[in-house]
RNA sequence: CGGAGCGUGGCGCAGUCUGGUAGCGCACUUGCAUGGGGUGCAAGGGGUCCCGAGUUCAAAUCUCGGCGCUCCGACCA
């Protein structure tokens, strides 16, 4: 490709809108283009990244016998309405009507068009277990749409839908996805980790997450310094501790501490570590009671676990200040566990403490000397807490470590939750009906580019992975103008190179040298040769790899078999 | 949804407070020079100043209403 041809306009100075890096590259380079708020054009150059990485995605979701189909972007509401996620789903899910003022869906997920199919498709276990792929754009409308195409209210998603027999098969076809998912991931050249994750909304048993590992990453991971255990920070278990709570020694005392609401003021008013503090959290539960969350001071609350405790309210929700009043007869920051009516529930660190400190119940009050058994009977056990850098990992060998990703895979096990409501029936070897078993695997192929390039930069640009770069090779001939030398090396090379199939972008602008490096290295093209009057004297030209610091040089005539080396 | 900010050629911004000829840098076009790290000189093209209403002799500028966007939070995967 002759970039003197080749639509595309690179920027020197960092559009306003773009907060995070690889938002700031993709538009610098002009690989995408904002339509509106979380809407974006892939111009050509973008589009051979995404077309890269699909094509990779395809090649093995064939490989792992997965069929691909399409499904429509727009799906009627009966079929939600089947599923029970008209109303679950919330406004993200965009709501729109036709001429007829019939109710329809653009689709941020196909499970009920999928399972639709298969119920009109599948007859008979003989034809299970099966998998179902598809590539194309979804929408979510997203309350905040940010960070460019990370997290775009539209986007183009590789969704796929296995169905089995029985749970086994569906195990067994879930391994299959977890593999291949593993080679896909591999074969992008990122860095990326496999976790254990909450399958949140859309339902399930079991779930793991892959993660393109990188300082700006939205999640957080944990993972064992000894094992092979990794979880999104969400789902990673607290272990209680191993040790036995010492025994009270103090009296229970009530305090004054004026203006402490927050455990960091208490701290500092008692002269006391945060860890010897506990937090009560006044959460709304089921049946109109509230209940009471409490965790250690320098614990935080996970959402998560604490909403799957029987009582307590899903999604969770704090209590406001009014219903705070009425069940401690104080405001929130003095809320204690003393004498406290409401159900409680204690996170294992909290209920590790002797002579700890809490509210009182009281504005300005706190107790010290607190004592579980003594003053606080009848709390209930639960793992309430997000996992800290440092604790035991819960597969029992190591501390956990934390680290920031991007999450561009998803795997489920979704067992019946949607063919049973929607009657995806099959007939087993017996001649009975029976409830297909259903896996869901994404991967969030826009999202990976983006990931891609916050893994892979620096402070002059982008610094693609061979296997998605948009060319191969990017070729820079100086002064090529006014030296016939230059150009007739110049056509040569672009010829053998582009005849041997690799993918050439020739920058035969009439531009200085500077301004073609910076543009090649803003381009992140990995492999660089430049031809000049230079180094052609000597019969040699000169290579450089986008994380080279240095350029080699060698001999003209050698540059396919040079090159062809270098792309492995 | 709550808070903050922004809207002026394609991009980045000044001008708005204190109303009076719409400006700068980048990009783009043309010419000459230059030719190993965003080069120089010269000449050009391109703007309903987000939209609407109002005040005024006069509005980018003041007032009111609306729309759009960005950031933080809540929310969500």
């Amino acid at each position: 490709m002759r970039l003197s041809h080749y639509p595309i306009n690179t920027v020197k100075e960092t559009p306003a809108e773009a907060e995070v890096v690889s938002h700031q590259l993709m538009l610098r380079a002009g690989l995408i283009r904002r339509l509106a708020a979380g809407l974006y054009s892939w111009l050509p150059l973008g589009l051979r990244v995404l077309q890269k990485v699909e094509r990779i995605i395809r090649e093995e979701m064939n490989r792992a016998g997965a069929f691909e189909l399409v499904m429509p972007v727009i799906q009627p509401a009966e079929l939600w309405q089947e599923s029970g996620r008209w109303t679950k789903y919330g406004p993200e899910l965009l709501r729109i009507k036709d001429r007829h003022q019939r109710d329809f869906v653009a689709g941020p997920t196909h499970e009920e068009v999928i399972t639709d199919i298969a119920r009109r498709e599948l007859k008979s276990y003989r034809q299970l277990p099966v998998n179902f792929y598809q590539i194309q754009t979804k929408f979510r409308d997203e309350v905040r749409p940010r960070f460019g195409v990370m997290r775009a209210r539209e986007f183009i998603m590789k969704d796929a839908y296995s169905f089995h027999l029985d749970e086994e098969s569906l195990r067994e076809g879930y391994r299959a996805m977890y593999d291949a998912y593993t080679r896909i991931f591999t074969r992008t050249g990122l860095k990326f980790r496999a976790v254990r994750a909450d399958s949140g909304a859309i339902g399930g048993d079991v779930s793991q997450e892959f993660h393109v590992l990188a300082e700006s990453g939205e999640d957080a991971i944990v993972f064992s310094d000894a094992d092979d255990y990794a979880a999104n920070l969400e789902a990673a278990a607290a272990l209680p501790p191993t040790e036995p709570r010492p025994a009270a020694r103090e009296e229970r005392r009530k305090v004054a501490t004026p203006g402490a609401r927050t455990i960091e003021d208490l701290a500092r008013f008692l002269k006391v570590d945060p860890a010897r503090c506990v937090k009560t959290l006044i959460v709304e539960g089921t049946e109109g009671a509230v209940v009471a969350l409490v965790v250690r001071g320098d614990h935080e609350l996970n959402q998560l676990k604490a909403q799957k405790l029987p009582g307590v309210a899903s999604p969770l929700q704090l209590a406001n200040a009014a219903r705070v009043q009425a069940a401690t007869g104080t405001e929130p920051g003095y809320v204690g566990l003393v004498g406290l009516e409401c159900r409680i529930y204690a996170d294992h660190a909290a209920l590790a403490l002797a002579d700890f400190v809490c509210g009182a119940n009281e504005k300005d009050q706190h107790l010290t000397g607190v004592n579980w058994d003594r003053d606080v009977p009848g709390a209930t056990p639960a793992d309430l807490r997000k996992v800290v850098e440092g604790d035991p990992s819960p597969s029992g060998r190591g501390r956990l470590k934390i680290a920031r990703g991007i999450e561009v895979g998803h795997i489920f096990q979704l067992g019946r939750n949607y063919s049973e409501p929607m009657k995806a029936l099959v007939l087993d070897e017996a001649g009975r009906e029976t409830a297909l078993y259903m896996g869901c695997y994404g991967i969030g192929v826009t999202r990976i580019v983006a990931a891609a390039i916050e893994q892979n930069h620096d402070e002059r640009g982008i610094i693609w992975p061979d296997p998605i770069a948009p060319f191969q090779v990017v070729l820079v001939p100086l002064n090529l103008q006014k030296s016939d030398r230059v150009r007739a090396a110049t056509d040569r090379l672009y010829a053998e190179l582009t005849d041997a199939g690799i993918e050439v972008l020739l920058d035969d602008r009439d531009a200085r040298p500077g301004v073609k490096f910076a543009d090649a290295e803003l381009l992140g093209i990995p492999h660089r040769l430049v031809v000049a009057e230079r180094g052609l004297e000597a019969g040699r030209l000169e290579y450089r790899h986008r994380r080279d610091r240095e350029s080699t040089e060698f001999p003209a005539g050698e540059a396919l078999s040079f090159i062809r080396a270098r792309l492995g």
